[in-house]
DNA sequence: CATGGGATTGACT
DNA sequence: GTCAATCCCATGC
């Protein structure tokens, strides 16, 4: 098992930590997951909730980078960030979707007994299979409950895709949203081809 | 204080 | 394919 990654991985551009948080593990007790999909928010544009400026709903993400960001969607889901760049520049990354690795058990109870590939295969599913809930908004990422853990060294560098972000209205130009290629636990079908062939990636670990 | 809009999901036609 | 559930918070009066 490796180390939890540390604040100086989040602390810098968004786009870089949401390619690499690709194949690092998400852990909440009994439970955990390889990340499969992430997106990018930035304050920059109007997609990110921290567009708007400092209020108290945006005060994680302006804060320190490493620190879960959770929030409540559609009154109804907790979905789970990881806040980036430097103390003062508003930006995380959403994790959208995991490959179940421990606890599934757990996770089929909580999830009302679907199949594996469905269990984590949404921001909502995963924050429910792994039980986050807005009480770990603001909670150290390194430290727990919630742990993010680096890639396993052997497992070569994953295929990436890129493509745009799901459910907003807002900067949907942007190809901010990634995920392993071929996964079977992304969080939608794959309407799009990938665009460009992934690097040459034989050997890598499927995800 | 009232209103409106979601970084979604699952049930149903 | 459509649509409701349900709540936090930003905004405006």
């Amino acid at each position: 098992m490796t180390a939890p990654l540390s604040r100086d991985f989040y602390e810098r551009p968004v786009l870089e930590v949401a390619r690499e948080l690709i194949g690092c593990t998400v852990e909440c007790g009994e439970t955990a997951g390889i990340v499969v999909e992430t997106e990018a928010y930035h304050e920059s544009e109007p997609a990110c909730h921290a567009f708007i400026g400092l209020t108290p709903r945006t005060r994680i993400l302006f804060g320190p980078a490493g620190k879960a960001y959770v929030y409540r969607s559609y009154g109804i889901h907790a979905l789970l960030n990881a806040v980036c760049e430097g103390e003062g520049e508003g930006a995380a990354v959403l994790i959208r979707a995991l490959k179940p690795v421990h606890g599934l058990e757990l996770m089929r109870t909580r999830r009302g007994g679907l199949p594996d590939e469905q269990l984590c295969s949404g921001p909502g599913k995963l924050s429910q299979a792994l039980g986050v809930t807005l009480a770990h908004n603001g909670t150290d990422l390194a430290r727990g409950p919630i742990r993010i853990r680096a890639r396993e060294p052997g497992w070569g560098t994953p295929g990436i895709v890129a493509g745009p972000r799901v459910g907003i209205s807002k900067a949907i130009d942007l190809d901010w949203r990634f995920y392993a290629a071929g996964s079977r636990h992304v969080s939608k079908p794959l309407v799009v081809k990938l665009r460009s062939s992934p690097r040459d990636v034989r050997g890598a670990r499927e995800l």
